[in-house]
DNA sequence: AACCCGTGGGA
DNA sequence: TTCCCAAGGGT
């Protein structure tokens, strides 16, 4: 989410009545949800009103882009399909099913509200949004989500997208410093199509993620251009309609070397400290931020590019009997069969599966 | 309130 | 290649 910034988003968002010069706000969610009807993706959780998948699919695409989901949400569910499987699973099986999606703190939160929801709510998802929220991992927008487009409550959501668009369509302010704040949700609950809420919802976020993008808005095809004080302002002049953004830090660079050691069908593996901040607990390959001596020559199978926040990784695998792996930490021998199971960051997966070991 | 948490893909 | 991230929540 993007930083707050309480005092520039009140200016901008209270200042202007919506819709301007006493259009419709009927025919404004008319044509949304008309567009929405003809024109959103298909995506598997759009689907179903089952609100496990609901739920699922909303924590997984939390700062997740709909690619890197749509494989890990039909794996889980053919491991998990409901509420009582994920509930009765260890955490280490969730988390080896959420490996290489990130941000893992949403899995471990994600089963021990399953964990919740079938001790105290009989299995049941609480079906409305003032009980959903206070489930371990669900905040205001995750609630409103799964309360409007499962049980159609008329409760407006508000994440990046409809954020975006609302800024847009009010038209006052271009900031990307921007924004959650209690005007921007009240008018989003304005806005709301209390007879479509979960539809409505989706479609403000559809038209955020697929026309009113960050950068280049494509507003020859937004199907509520007229209702926009952006457009109207700017004449059409492209180039000023883009979201200003935040300087971002520059990413650091480093190397790694980690050893893909094989063994009568073991792996050897290192568990990250319990306490580590990032991804504590899970499995990887043993590494060395050092070069290994003559590592070129002995035993260099692959190199990877791999990113962790902002720091950007090159990663050397070294992969030979005859590698010398007394450079590396000690690990311990994994059953390549069980490590399916087993919660291996997303680095680790991806050098896996490059093998063919996963 | 500001900061932290992962990743792969598109421009 | 480099830069931008993407349907937030917890602390």
């Amino acid at each position: 989410m993007l930083v707050s910034k309480s005092i520039t988003a009140e200016r901008s968002l209270a200042a202007s009545p919506f819709p301007p010069n006493g259009q419709s706000l009927g025919a404004f969610r008319r044509a949304l949800l008309r567009w929405y009807d003809h024109h959103h993706r298909h995506l598997p959780w759009r689907e179903t009103r089952d609100p496990y998948r609901i739920w699922l699919s909303e924590i997984m695409l939390q700062q997740t882009r709909v690619a890197a989901v749509l494989e890990h949400y039909r794996i889980f569910l053919q491991r998990f399909p409901n509420i009582q499987s994920l509930a009765a699973a260890s955490e280490d099986t969730v988390l080896s099913a959420w490996s290489g999606l990130g941000y893992y703190r949403r899995a471990r939160m994600l089963h021990r509200c399953a964990q919740r929801i079938a001790k105290q709510h009989g299995g049941c998802f609480p079906p409305d949004s003032k009980a959903l929220i206070a489930l371990p991992g669900i905040g205001r927008y995750t609630a409103a989500a799964i309360a409007s487009i499962a049980f159609d409550e008329p409760v407006a959501v508000v994440d990046g997208n409809v954020e975006r668009v609302l800024q847009r369509l009010v038209g006052k302010e271009r900031t990307a410093i921007a924004l959650t704040t209690p005007q921007t949700w009240q008018l989003a609950q304005e806005l709301l199509a209390t007879s479509r809420p979960g539809d409505f919802n989706q479609a403000m976020m559809e038209l955020g993620a697929t026309v009113c993008v960050p950068g280049e808005p494509r507003c020859a095809f937004c199907p509520v251009r007229k209702w926009c004080g952006t457009i109207a302002q700017e004449n059409g002049a492209p180039s000023a309609r883009g979201m200003l953004k935040p300087p971002s830090a520059p990413p650091i660079k480093k190397k790694l070397w980690c050893w893909l050691s094989l063994r009568n069908g073991d792996i050897r593996l290192v568990q990250r400290p319990r306490e580590a901040s990032l991804m504590p607990g899970m499995w990887e390959l043993p590494q060395s931020a050092e070069a290994p001596p003559a590592w070129k020559t002995a035993s260099h199978w692959r190199t990877f590019r791999h990113s962790i926040t902002i720091t950007n990784y090159t990663v050397h695998v070294l992969r030979s009997i005859r590698a010398d792996h007394s450079a590396a930490p000690r690990g311990k021998w994994i059953a390549l069969d069980s490590v399916s199971q087993l919660p291996i960051t997303g680095l680790t997966r991806k050098i896996l599966k490059a093998d063919g070991i996963i």
